[in-house]
DNA sequence: CCCATGATATATAGTAACACATATTTATGA
DNA sequence: TCATAAATATGTGTTACTATATATCATGGG
């Protein structure tokens, strides 16, 4: 009985975090995306160094960055007229390295 | 001029990489998807016990098998009338790992 | 103080892809 | 040929991708 509870319980801990992991994954899942985050993973940049650092449009780069703050994935902190984003979520700097490690540095 | 050519080259093969990665991502960017992955770590499974294991119906996890051998993540096994699965990537071993680690294994 | 400008955000729209359910089909072994 | 196991087909609603157009917001000059 205890143990099936257990189970019970393990299962539906399994399938929240497994939710919660998709929701996160799905952010991360676009090209775009995940360059920008990569950018952002030494420190803060504008939206404008993003931009030229990606050879990306304006609004489109606007738009990924909102996907990514409605998912807590970025911050966004105004200073002036520009505005700085970074890296909000620590979850996701172990995961960005990983992938380096797996889709990048294929030596 | 060396320099602007790695440079070029580097992020040629950095969106290159993005979008692999991403493709991969997307694959996995569903919890169901997820779970079943999470199913095969262990070792090869059924159709048959991965329906049981999570309670889902044979076409759903049938069609999510489909998506996942479709991006060479899994590959199938037939062994009389049974199909087993199991792992095909290498590389998602590290991703499932790291996602374990920040999504459930939370103390 | 108002405005022009530069920096960023949001709105809108069309196409493609995804999620999921139900129905049907194919393969295999008794 | 029947029953079981798995795959594919099909339909429908939802979400994603990406482009273009427009709006907001902060600042320095007049």
């Amino acid at each position: 009985m205890y143990v099936e509870a257990e189970i019970e319980i393990s299962q539906t801990a399994m399938a929240a975090a497994a939710e919660e992991a998709a929701n996160c994954l799905k952010a991360l899942s676009n090209p775009s995306r995940l360059l920008l985050l990569c950018q952002l993973v030494p420190g803060e940049k504008s939206v404008g160094e993003l931009e030229q650092a990606l050879d990306l449009g304006q609004a489109y780069v606007s738009q990924q960055l909102a996907r990514l703050r409605s998912e807590g994935l970025v911050r966004a902190e105004r200073d002036g007229r520009v505005v700085r984003y970074s890296v909000a979520d620590p979850r996701i700097m172990p995961v960005l390295k990983v992938l380096y490690e797996q889709f990048c540095a294929k030596v």
